[in-house]
Order: structure tokens, then C-alpha cells, then sequence
DNA sequence: GTCCAGGCATGCA
DNA sequence: TGCATGCATGGA
């Protein structure tokens, strides 16, 4: 990959594996917005992006040098050879068969906090709702960047609301497992940066005694947003996935169960009706 | 109108 | 430990 610096813009030449729609869009991430141009806007870690894909397939990033190093080069996972491990999964006939369909999704590196509160949102839900309720309460509660963008509200944002603040713009009964994360993190009495240094087994256990935390959305949280990639999140799509392997998990995903997963994930959406 | 969605807490055996 | 049930909401 070569990384070409404009005055205005950051210039990818040579990605492999990254696909903009089937990345930003495939349920992992809820705040990724296409736009007119067939650009993609959104915003992450405080900062707002616009990214595209030219006719040359080279990626055109806006931000600053130091805001692509520092943010979104670790956001997009750019240092991880997914070809490499898309061969590797490849050993497994079913993953094969979707892997062409799909080629070039890749895990995002989220903000935990921003991953676990989405996740949370997440439950007995759709994505397209889910994604409507992250974006009133980054309209909401968020400190604008620009262009219109908010950042993710801050745990102190959010411990200042009821729960009939949450239940207002749409959580649902969600509301009081968010009204009471926010103040737990926002006290001190949950250390997100902590978990994030802990091994796999202790990161979930501390995270499954979260309220309104129960094993999938733990998954997800570790995976998107605690860089897990051996976390393989089970909700009611990947559930009719795993009917395909009575034995357990392949040999083939081991350490990167999780990337598997979402080609799987993907695949269960538009086939396993 | 009914069913379902990137589930979880709770109560009861 | 394992299973049944209620839970908010809006799109299909």
C-alpha cells in the first residue's frame, strides 16, 4: 500500500481487500452514510471522514496527515493482511463459496465505548432502526464536529440523561442499560480502557457483568470495538449459519473467527431467508 | 393485523 | 443449570 499525502486529501494506492459498501455498511458500524457521489461519510473517534474509491480503484480520504495516521489508518485495520487470512479462510468450502461475493470486508477498529453503546442498542433489533437511534442520539447529545457531523456523545453526555431521555429517541426498554453504563463509565466504575488490555476470558467476564450485557453483545463489543478478532458474535442469522458446522468451528478460522464471521453473517442475510 | 430484528433479565423448576 | 416469558419499536 502507498500512502500519498495532498494538501487536501490522503491518497491509497494499492489496498487490498477493502470494499467501502460491504465494510461500512454491513451492520458492524451504524453511523456510515453514502453519499450523492457514491462517497461515504461518517464520523469516528471525534472525527469526521469522507472516503471514495476512484476509477482506478485508488481510496481519496479528506483528512489531515496526522488525523489519517493517528485515527484512521488503526480504523480501517490497514496494517492487517487480509488477503492473506481471506486464503487462509478460504479452506472452509462454505466461506469459499461466499468469499468472491463479498471480498474485501474487513473488521473496523471502533471507539469501545461508541461499539459497546451501539451494541447494546443492537439487541432484539433491526439495523436499519438501530441506526436511526445512533443518529438522534449523536444529533442529540454529540458535540459537533462539522459538516453537520456529531461525535459520538461522551459517557458524561450521557450520564446527564434520564432513561426517559434515552426512551425518547427510540432505545426502547434499552434505556435503562444505557442510562445505567453511561454513569458507571462515566463515574469511574468501569474502566473501558482497562478491559481493552485485559486477556480475551477476563475483557468478556467484566463485560457480561455489564447490565444489558449477555453474550452476544459482548462478542460484538470485543470484536469491533476491543480488536478480538478471535470473538465469533452468534445472533439469529449466524445461529442458521452454524447448522452447517455440527463438528464446531473450523480449524481454518482459528484466530480470526471473527473475520470469518462476517462474511458468513452477510452471506446468512441475503440467502437464509 | 402478525411477525421479526446483530438478546437480555428475570422467575421458576 | 436450563427453560419460558416479557420487553419497545417500527418495518416488512
Amino acid at each position: 500500500m502507498i500512502i500519498e499525502e495532498k494538501k487536501n486529501c490522503i491518497i491509497l494506492k494499492g489496498v487490498k481487500c477493502l470494499d467501502l459498501a460491504l465494510t461500512l455498511d454491513c451492520g458492524q458500524a451504524f453511523r456510515w452514510e453514502q453519499q450523492e457521489d457514491s462517497s461515504w461519510s461518517g464520523a469516528a473517534c471525534g472525527k469526521f471522514l469522507n472516503i471514495k474509491r476512484n476509477s482506478g480503484g485508488d481510496f481519496i480520504l479528506n483528512p489531515t496527515a496526522e488525523d489519517f495516521h493517528c485515527v484512521w489508518s488503526n480504523y480501517f485495520d490497514l496494517n492487517r493482511n487480509y488477503a492473506d487470512i481471506c486464503e487462509t479462510l478460504k479452506q472452509d468450502s462454505l466461506v469459499a463459496s461466499t468469499i468472491d461475493d463479498y471480498y474485501g470486508i474487513r473488521i473496523l477498529n471502533q471507539d469501545p465505548w461508541e461499539a459497546l453503546v451501539s451494541f447494546i442498542i443492537s439487541q432484539q433489533n433491526n439495523i436499519k432502526r438501530i441506526k436511526g437511534i445512533i443518529k438522534r442520539l449523536c444529533d442529540t447529545y454529540g458535540e459537533e464536529i462539522c459538516c453537520g457531523w456529531n461525535a459520538f456523545p461522551t459517557p458524561e453526555a450521557l450520564s446527564r440523561l434520564s432513561v426517559s431521555d434515552f426512551e425518547a429517541i427510540g432505545t426502547g426498554y434499552r434505556g435503562k442499560y444505557l442510562k445505567r453504563l453511561a454513569d458507571d463509565v462515566a463515574g469511574g466504575k468501569i474502566d473501558l480502557n482497562e478491559i481493552k488490555t485485559m486477556r480475551l476470558e477476563d475483557a468478556k467476564k467484566t463485560l457480561l457483568s455489564i447490565y444489558g450485557v449477555g453474550v452476544k453483545v459482548a462478542d460484538c463489543a470485543l470484536l469491533f470495538g476491543f480488536q478480538f478478532t478471535e470473538c465469533f458474535p452468534v445472533d439469529v442469522w449466524v445461529k442458521r449459519v452454524l447448522e452447517f458446522y455440527p463438528q464446531g468451528l473450523p480449524e481454518c478460522f482459528k484466530g480470526y473467527e471473527g473475520i470469518a464471521q462476517q462474511y458468513l453473517f452477510h452471506w446468512a442475510r441475503n440467502n437464509l431467508k
